[in-house]
DNA sequence: CTGAAAGCGCTAACAT
DNA sequence: ATGTTAGCGCTTTCAG
């Protein structure tokens, strides 16, 4: 019996278009290519001899061909800031997620807290012809968003500002800072610092305002000398404890602007042998992942980061014209741990 | 004065082609497409003409044509495990810069640390025609791997696998679970427990063969009660941790085999009231950003990642034929920091 | 140095 | 239900 070669592996490396395999299945080009997209009708016995010569061949279609045909891409671009974060890195996942049932690809790029950089990474993402856009936050002007908001359809959170093909995602910030501060002056704190998030950011600004709205509630005047600027890393949240702790300004409770802040806060009190939660309280923003294995665990306000994508994604799914399953975006939680007790005078 | 639109912003939404720019310049479209891509000297006045029309136009070069006619896509794949994770996503970043220089745009997919879904990932990539491909930590079987290297190069990390379009990037993980044990010996502890990684795993399985070598060196016998599973998780990590200090064995320090597992281990130390390192030394590995702010901050292997990402992506881009530089792979190396210290007996 | 013309692989009228 | 055919927008011989 001779031996026969393995043609069921195609040794030469040309490569396989639609039209062999049409050749192949003894069919025209349509029929393969609506067997491929399920556009019409076709016999049953030629639906086999195209799947046959398909998996024979190993064919795939280039997607190439089709985008340049169709105009359609099947990629939705993600503007993110910095990939590295743990809090943007949820954010793309759900909006993963979001996606896994229409076909399409996320195309990630991100910016670097910049208008500047964020616009050309934008004008990337165009370049590429992605379906759809989702914005996570940035610093680009409206007019930018605006503009690209006339290729395709646009979803940006963090922002009001909507228009004929941009909708945006908004969770309320004040309310979760107000969340966090009613928490600590129900606990009887009434000296209660905030180690506040970058200037002139919406989400840093919203949870300073839920802080201030609390203390108008409880009638607590709060002191300002105790409000101190952060930048929303664990570095920042470092620093700024050590400002707070060398001003002598007495304290007994921290609201940080995020997680990481507080992360670095903690560290701060720590080596000063500030003890938490028996000497000074703590709350966080965000509820990261690790944040219920800092010791003690931290108290924080639950952003729903990663609903937040997979909301991003199906809203744009859906301005894309696909049926997309709608999900409710879950409203902001404080997640009581350890790190905050009653205020022991 | 009639009042003129603004025929700077075409109004229309037709795209504008390469066509056009040729017309409006008035030169053929060959020529538009040389300057575009720098293939051939064209007359200063004629360059001029083009360029004008372009910015005029706003033209955009449809890359779906371009791809379709040279093959090249411009675009390389990674498949990551997880883009949650704080690990892996530092390591996107590194390939994200690695790549900037030439041009390319990372497409991101992830696995679920499972071989199968790994595959299924791998091929939406090479359906999208990647240039070339990056595995970041995979469980497929060799022979998935060398399959898609003979589409396209891939460089894979963690895998001893060489071939004619396939590299491989690989560190040195039982030479860092040696430093980390090295330490702690020297350290005076004898008594040094081990809460492992995901059985099976290449770079968990180094890590403990680090730790057995070290302690041989020192011609100390470990106890394999000392020995217990952990997954890799701050979850997995506490509940080691746990069931460590439930078996009534005592120990003096803990070797865990990622920062991840630290952080549990040192949640349920805490809880315990056992005291780090007063009572028990730690030592995680990867070196996270986050774990020099852990309280106290965690002595741990750094484990150069987002080097390993650049790396990838350079070493990817010189397979590919682009002029890449050299980058160099810094060694492990141990971070030394405040969760160990001499063994008080 | 520049232009004309032939496709890259696929889809979508338009016929049949 | 299926085939024929004309492009999608770009690059690239091949002439001139």
């Amino acid at each position: 019996m001779p031996l026969t070669p393995d043609t069921a592996t195609p040794l030469s490396n040309e490569p396989v278009t639609l039209l062999e395999v049409a050749r192949v299945a003894g069919v025209s080009p349509s029929t393969v290519s609506r067997i491929l997209n399920g556009t019409a009708k076709v016999a049953p016995a030629k639906r086999e001899a195209v799947e046959s010569a398909i998996a024979q061949l190993k064919f795939r279609p280039n997607i190439f061909a089709r985008s340049l045909k169709t105009g359609i891409t099947m990629t939705v671009g993600v503007l993110t800031q910095s990939i590295e974060s743990q809090f943007y890195s949820r954010a793309l996942k759900g909006i993963e997620v979001g996606l896994e049932a229409s076909g399409h690809s996320p195309i990630i790029v991100s910016g670097h807290w910049n208008a500047q950089t964020d616009v050309a990474s934008l004008k990337l993402l165009t370049s590429r012809r992605v379906d759809g856009v989702i914005i996570l936050t940035s610093d680009i002007a409206d007019s930018d968003v605006l503009d690209v908001a006339k290729q395709q359809p646009v979803v940006i959170t963090e922002r009001d500002l909507e228009g004929p093909n941009l909708r945006s995602i908004h969770v309320d910030q004040k309310f979760g800072g107000y969340l966090a501060t009613r928490h600590l002056l129900a606990l009887g704190h009434t000296r209660i610092a905030h180690i506040a998030g970058v200037e002139n950011r919406a989400d840093a600004q919203g949870r300073y305002l839920g802080y201030l709205e609390a203390h108008t509630e409880a009638r607590v005047e709060p002191d300002p000398r105790l409000l101190v600027r952060g930048n929303f890393t664990d570095k920042g949240g470092y620093a700024a404890a050590q400002r707070l702790m060398d001003s002598g300004v007495p304290f007994t409770a921290i609201f940080c602007a995020n997680d990481d802040t507080a992360l670095g806060a903690r560290l701060a009190l720590y080596q000063r042998g500030i003890r938490v939660p028996e000497d000074v309280s703590l709350v966080g923003f965000d509820d990261m992942p690790t944040s219920s294995f800092m010791t003690p665990p931290l108290t924080s306000v639950r952003q729903p980061v990663y609903e937040v994508g997979l909301y991003a994604a199906r809203m744009l799914l859906d301005m894309m014209g696909y049926p997309a399953e709608a999900v409710q975006l879950p409203p902001l939680e404080l997640m009581v741990r350890e790190t905050t007790r009653k205020c022991q005078p």
